[in-house]
Parts: C-alpha cells; structure tokens; sequence
RNA sequence: AGCGGUAUCGUCUAGGGGUUAGGAUAGCAGAUUCUCAUUCUGUUGACACGGGUUCGAAUCCCGUUACCGCCGCCA
C-alpha cells in the first residue's frame, strides 16, 4: 500500500476551532496508527478574512494539544509550499491542462445573468443547474466578449454519472452528477474556488486519506471528477459528524467559547480538551475514557467512528478537566494557575505557600478559573464575610471564637500537623464541654477565617495565612 | 423544493437477529470528611414511529417523522 497521508487544513480567518481541533485529532489519531505522516496546510487564500495573528494561534493551539504536525509552514517539508497564498501561480497552470483536455472551458456569464438562471429555477421549484451557455462558445464569440472586458471564469464540465464512493466512516455514497451542474474551478479573478484548490494541493501534497466534516460531502463528488479528470489517484474518504451546540445548531460564538485559546482561557487543560472531544463519536475498546492521545492513537480505528452528529454538552468537560486537575503535576499546575489570580498580588506569598494552596484548593474544581473565587481568602487582612455571615450570627460564635483567640496564641503555625491537632483538640472539647458537633464548631471556625462556608483544609490554611492575618481574622469576626 | 447523512438513557456512547440493552457524565439518595466541595456506594433513566422479512427485530429491508449538512466566481 502507498503511503499513508493525511491533512488538516485550517483557514485563518479565526482561532483555532475546537471542530477542527477535533478533525485534526482524528487525522492526527489515523496517522499515528498506520504510521502515516500528518500534514499542516494553512489556507489562506481568503487574504481579507485572514491574519497572521490567526495563524499563530492555530499553530499554538494545535501544539498545545499535542498534535504536532510533520509537514508544515513552518517546519518544511518536501511538498511544499504549506501556505496556500503561496501556491497562486500553481492552479491556472492545471485549470489550463483541463481546458486543453476538454474537462473544462471558459464561461463568461456574468453574475447578473447567472443569477436571472437561479430565480428561474427556483421559480419553477427545481435544483438549480448551470446551463452551460458558455459551453460551446466559439473562438470568434470568446473573443468578442473578452473585447467588450469581460473575464472568464472557468468551469469543469460535468459527465453525467452516477458517481459512488465508500467512505471510510459513512459507508457507500451515492450521487447523480446531473444534479451537479458544471461548476466554476477558476474565477474571472484569475484566484482558484475552494474545491479546485483542495484538489490540486491535495494531489501535490500526495495526500491519501481526507478525514473532515460531513459538511463537506456535498463536496467530495466535485473534487472526486476534479482528481479523474487530472488522472490522478483519487484518496480515500471520511466524513465525520458535526459538533453541534446543545441547541442542535452549529456551535457558534453565541454558544460561548469555541476555539480551544477560548476554553483554555475559561480554565479548561488542552489535555482535558482533546480528551473530550477525542469521545465525541470514538469510544475506547476498554472503557476506560481517561487516556492520552497517544494512548487513544494505539485504540484507533476510523472505521469505529461514529458517524453521526454529537452534542457538545459541558457536564463531562466540566468533570474530565477536574479530573486532570486533580492529577496533574503541582509545580506545572501551579504554573498555569498564575493567569487565573491575576487579581491578587502573588509576590507576597512564597512559591512553597503558592503551591501548597494550589495543592489544597484544586481538589473540588472543575475549572481553573474557579481559583479567583475559592483562592480570595488567601490574599490581604481582611475577608469577604458574605458568605459566612450566617454561620457567624449563630450563638455560639463569639463563645468558639473568643475560646479560639485564646489558644491559637499558643498554636505553631510553622507545622501544619501542629494546628491539624490542636484543632482536633479544639473541637473535641466543644463536643466535649458544649455538646456541639466537630463540624459546627469547624463552621464557626472556618468562616472567620475564610469567610466562608467551604473551602480547602483548615490547618494548612491557617499555616499558608500565619499566626497574624488569623488572630485579625477572628477579631473582625467577632465584630460582625 | 431537491440531494445527501443520521436516529440506543437529558448528554457522550457500547452492543447488534434470542442480552436482566452495558459504561461514562449529569440527576436523585445515602456514606465518609473540619467543608453545602471532593471522594465512595446505591439508584432513576433509552433502542423515534409504522409496516415488512423471521419461530423471534432494538438489530435486516421499506416507508414516515425529526434533526443535521449541502445546494456560491465562501472556505
């Protein structure tokens, strides 16, 4: 068998969409499991819509995920170029051979005509088909209208024929190519369309197999009679399924975050992230969801990829990100947290304590911009006592509370087992001398501290605060 | 309108002519814990509908419905 290749190949006329990340995980998945090579190609021809900024973002994003290309702009490779505003010249050159050999021919109707053909089809509730006016327009009949200025677009001539492919993932697919229409490969502008573009760099850059969305299956017959018209070996095909926003529709902006800098911004870990959407329509052989993409490349196989749509719920991200947050490495963790407590000055607190209150917060997490919140109570004297206020009114508070400024004096607050004991010593007395629950009294405790009704464990707490900001904690919170 | 695709718990999915239709997540209930968090345990919940083939259909076939996509000199 040939080679093995496949492609992802992003337009930067956005960030990097968390669909496309998807597509290219499954492209990136099918060429680690054959040994294939993954190729990068940024088109870019859209020079309005694009930026180089976009595409930056779309590299990072990509890295971030760990779907490292092995062919690309920027580390070469010997198809290239990889930037497809760099191949212009390429394409009239093939546009002209399917000229020459008849598969395509010039066609000057302008945009005002051709769309008087699409009202009328529309009017009599029919599939509209270019009419092939320009057909068998002589060399005389070309001249003169070249004369009057009009630039030619150039359109493929459709066979009429049922054309069928397999595709890797949908099965076999069926068209009638008469209810294509010849369609334009080249613009008047002298700028390739889209489906002619694909096909030519496709075919340079030897690609084998094209894994993309089922939006572009409409698109396949078109690029299949493109390839067979060339004489070229027509690749194989996949269509995978759409992510689709819990509404059903496309997941779009107004849905919240949908490139992947979006979701790492919110707090989400491009490991959880490709983890997720790795199970958007693939399912590990042994259940077990949790794996690495190199794990999942070892699991692969596209023909098990589902083939229909699936629903981009938060409910699971939301649960597989905490579950990655729980186990990752504190020092990198701690690391990537920094953005997140950009709020609070972090030059007063020693890396050690930075990592020991990441250690003791990210427990309960799902997001790592839950830390501005769950973190507050670390930074300055004083603390937001909204949240514990309730707790504080009860009577016993001031009972527990004075008891407790009384023998924290006492306390070593260098030793977190030292306060983990003294505070188990704390509220075996109130159980003892006051018949109160341990975590009654903890409560009271807790929120004239932190001000809060939940938060991370209390004697470490106390040690990353000190002897000082608690005993001024407390007394404020007598105060209230 | 046409063409194409898809249809299993709310969601992601496994399975696939005979199963108690499995798992995950969310939900609910309980347990542990200094915490209304985490963790653990238990539990509710699904084969879109109608025909056909068959001893037997969620599974195969046809139709219907719903949803998605495409119908550009956008990509």
């Amino acid at each position: 068998m040939e080679d093995i290749r496949v492609r992802i190949a992003p337009s930067p006329s956005g960030n990097l969409h968390i669909g496309t990340a998807r597509t290219a995980l499954f492209n990136y998945l099918y060429a680690k499991k054959t040994g294939g090579k993954f190729v990068l190609r940024i088109e870019d021809t859209d020079l309005e819509r694009s930026n180089a900024e976009y595409t930056q973002n779309i590299f990072d994003s990509l890295k971030a995920l760990g779907l490292q290309w092995d062919e690309g702009p920027d580390v070469g490779g010997e198809f290239g170029p990889y930037y497809q505003s760099e191949r212009f010249d390429i394409y009239p050159k093939y546009a002209q051979i399917l000229v020459d050999k008849g598969y395509a021919y010039e066609c000057f109707c302008t945009p005002e005509e051709l769309e008087a053909e699409k009202e009328e089809a529309m009017k009599n509730h029919k599939a509209y088909v270019y009419s092939r006016k320009c057909m068998n327009l002589s060399e005389e009949e070309k001249a003169a209208l070249r004369a009057k200025g009009i630039k030619p677009s150039i359109r493929f001539k459709v066979e009429h024929k049922e054309l069928i492919f397999n595709d890797l993932v949908k099965g076999e697919l069926k068209f009638d190519t008469n209810l294509i229409g010849d369609f334009v490969i080249m613009k008047s502008n002298g700028t390739p369309t889209y489906n002619f573009a694909v096909v030519i760099d496709d075919m340079m850059m030897k690609i084998s197999h094209i894994i993309r969305g089922e939006d572009h299956i409409s698109n396949t017959p078109k690029q299949i009679l493109i390839y067979e018209a060339l004489g070229a070996e027509v690749p194989k095909f996949g269509h995978l399924g759409m992510i689709l926003a819990p509404d059903r529709s496309k997941l779009s902006k107004r849905h919240g975050a949908t490139a992947v800098s979006d979701f790492v911004k919110q707090g989400y870990l491009t490991d959880a992230l490709i983890n997720f959407v790795a199970l958007l329509g693939w399912s590990p052989s042994d259940g077990v969801e949790i794996k690495t993409v190199e794990e999942i490349a070892k699991d692969f196989r596209i023909h098990d990829v589902s083939s229909s749509n699936s629903i981009f719920e938060y409910d699971k991200l939301n649960w597989m990100n905490g579950q990655y947050i729980k186990k990752m490495d504190i020092s990198k963790l701690t690391e990537m947290t920094v953005p997140f407590l950009a709020k609070y000055d972090l030059n007063n607190m020693s890396r050690e304590n930075l990592e020991k209150m990441i250690e003791i917060t990210r427990e309960p997490i799902t997001t790592l911009n839950q830390l501005e919140y769950d973190c507050a109570y670390f930074f300055g004297q004083d603390v937001d006592y909204t949240e514990g206020l309730e707790t504080l009114k009860k009577e016993e508070a001031s009972l527990v509370l004075n008891r407790l400024l009384e023998l924290m004096n006492g306390w070593d607050f260098n030793s977190d087992e030292h306060i983990h004991d003294k505070l188990a010593d704390f509220r075996a007395e109130f159980k003892e001398k006051h018949n109160m629950k341990p975590k009654e009294t903890m409560w009271i405790v807790r929120a004239a501290i932190t001000g809060r009704t939940r938060g991370a464990d209390m004697a470490k707490t106390m040690t990353i605060l000190g002897k000082d900001v608690c005993t001024h904690r407390v007394k404020q919170a007598l105060e209230v």
